[in-house]
DNA sequence: CGACTGGACTTGTATATACAATTGAACTTA
DNA sequence: TAAGTTCAATTGTATATACAAGTCCAGTCG
């Protein structure tokens, strides 16, 4: 993504050279690992192009797991190294099936955050660095039974926010996305919390 | 990439729905592989969005390797079945480096068409279906030595039009995107021909 | 002091519009 | 017939604009 032309023709498109302009720098070591790259705004002004042109260059980015976007907050640099902590917990959508029980999720959220330091040092990232967060409330037949809230590193999943969660599970996910690297996680499966309570019971109708 | 929403808030976005239509028709049935999906324009119609929606809903399936795309012509769905037939072919640019010489390449084409007769059969593919298609002449020391003509099946590895092959053979981006189903693919060394001739020609200066 | 409230900033989505580039078919012409 | 030309259809890119949604901070108010 960062050398020359890649249809002959031709001058580069547009967003692909915003891309590269954003590539070189995170090469070049300009910004790091958790830094934030310019505002679509300021990047419209420096390099003279329409909003929407860069705003593709950064959403494709993202795709390709070089940077994370939050709303409202900004776009950062990924964090670079690959993982390899496995953590292995039991299949819940496998678990139900055994038991004769048809099993359904339900995706309670699903987006990009800052990560507290308890979550950072768990996932080996900086502070403040951008997480995938999901939480989902797995089904026996309908009826709620266990609340999996979970926090992923974008980059050995950069996929995760696209992903249907009621017809596949993380789990599944994550092995058939990342199937040498792993991914480290959390999971609760808990019961006093009054968050937690609220969502089992927005499913008990 | 198809039930219901993704991030647990509003309304699913508009591209999104336009994705799980489209994706609906193809798990349907309705639309085989190889078949010609509604133009932009007839989407825009049937499902009253702009086009600009239109296109990012099928320009992100075709990422995804769903759908391959050819302009001026239309938009298809892709190959499905995994290929599993693997052709050892030697490494050019590891040969280059073993006998102590500098590699580099130029891309001379790299593109979506409709394959030939030939090139379908060869990939097990339908007659008209679109194929990636790149030509490569690669160098040692600057002095071109090699042109490699490559037909690669869109399905197998969705990324390749977008890969960088400067700075990486098609080799091993194929290794790395298809690890474990393999890619067939054709590839000239000649001399003979005019079109080659040339080409090796124009990196001589 | 604590809670709330605006407002500025950022990303996310959607539209209308425009032009470029490519393809393929129909048509024309030598 | 064969080759060239025109034309419509299709995808590719780019812009200006608009509004929605989320975050964060400063200021205000109780």
């Amino acid at each position: 993504m960062s050398g020359s032309a890649a249809t002959q023709n031709g001058p580069t498109p547009r967003y692909r050279r915003v891309k590269e302009f954003i590539v070189k720098h995170i090469e070049g070591g300009d910004w790091r690992a958790g830094d934030q790259v310019p505002s679509e705004s300021a990047l419209v002004k420096q390099l003279k192009v329409s909003r929407m042109t860069v705003n593709r260059a950064l959403r494709e980015l993202t795709h390709e797991g070089l940077l994370v976007r939050v709303q409202g907050t900004g776009t950062f640099v990924a964090e670079k190294r690959p993982i390899f902590n496995l953590v292995e917990l039991r299949n819940i959508a496998e678990e139900i099936a055994e038991r004769g029980q048809r099993h359904a999720a339900r995706v309670e959220l699903l987006n990009a955050e800052k990560a507290n330091q308890d979550i950072a040092r768990d996932l080996g990232l900086n502070a403040n660095a951008a997480v995938y967060h999901s939480v989902l409330v797995h089904m026996a037949d309908g009826i709620p039974l266990q609340v999996e809230d979970r926090f992923v590193n974008p980059v050995t999943a950069p996929g995760y926010l696209d992903a249907d969660f009621t017809a596949i599970t993380p789990n599944e996910f994550l092995m058939q996305t990342a199937p040498a690297t792993e991914v480290e996680h959390i999971v609760e499966a808990a019961m006093p919390d009054a968050r937690i309570r609220k969502l089992l019971k927005r499913n008990a109708n």
